[in-house]
DNA sequence: ATTATTGCAAAACCTTTGCAGCCTA
DNA sequence: TAGGCTGCAAAGGTTTTGCAATAAT
């Protein structure tokens, strides 16, 4: 992501902690950073781990309180994919409109777009007289890439490790 | 349910078992039978609290052993809906494919039907050069109906009276 | 008779909460 | 300085697991 781009982020989320009266803190406004410097579908655990890593604390408290602040922000998205049991979440701002391909196997997760979702999105909220705020759809495929069964062995050694 | 369909099922169940080799134990049966018996989209520990007001106890072990099995055997279908920490299932036998809308109020669960849901899945697929499995579409919408804001209200009261 | 399955309770897992102390405003 | 925010640890809710007892084959 441009540099250019992860301030106007900073600001757009300063701007959002000014409106509603909460505070500016040095956690929070990191957080933010760290996300932008990602390119994954996160776990908040995983965040808290890889800015444990940078030798940046921030307790898993404040961890989960900011990502609930960044979806209210609309800076970030919050995922349930499947039986995964955590959620998992990807940045916002400035991208559009987009779902999601999983991988029930290497849990890969692969981005596509169709406008025709935000037809039957339209229809449905008509026709239930309803106002439709937001929708998640999600494919869960058998990915036939190369990676995929390499990812499998991966996590079966891992988990054979950890016996 | 039509009593004619039940007993389909229980049959299909019980060649699932059998092919897999698991054993026909009244419990699965019965919480086979107490599913069909119900029409909406249920948490796991509901079914085991309907189930005991019943007088007919299983264990939670169970109950989830059983999920399990029903889920595999394609006899039920798991939900995760949004923020909703539990998952939900439904029975899928003899049902047509359908996706759902999800009030963020009330939660209650509507269901609808979308061709063209086939048709983007499919070019997804060929796309991607993967074989998709199956799909998850919900919408989340805050409902105009009347019973929404009731069932608010009573959710705020049943808070407030277990603290 | 074998051994998968059950029930129970404890553990695991992710997330939230309570509280003392800190730091933003 | 006031009180919202943090860190820590403990609690919460859902699901899984270990093990002895039970029941299906």
């Amino acid at each position: 992501m441009a540099l250019s781009n992860i301030n106007t982020v900073k600001k757009s989320f300063q701007e959002f902690l000014d409106t509603k009266g909460y505070r500016k803190t040095h956690e929070r406004l990191t957080i933010l950073e760290h996300i932008y410097e990602r390119n994954d579908h996160f776990e908040a655990d995983e965040l808290y781990l890889a800015l444990k890593q940078l030798n940046y604390h921030v307790s898993r408290a404040t961890v989960y309180n900011t990502l609930e602040l960044l979806v209210e922000a609309e800076l970030i998205i919050k995922h349930q994919f499947g039986n995964k049991i955590s959620s998992r979440y990807e940045k916002a701002y400035g991208r559009r409109q987009h779902d999601h391909v999983v991988c029930v196997d290497c849990q890969k997760v692969t981005e596509f777009c169709d406008p025709r979702i935000q037809n039957i999105q339209n229809m449905v909220g008509e026709f239930f007289n309803c106002e439709i705020l937001h929708h998640s759809l999600t494919f869960y495929s058998k990915c036939k890439q190369v990676d995929c069964s390499e990812r499998m062995k991966m996590n079966l050694k891992e988990q054979n490790n950890e016996k």
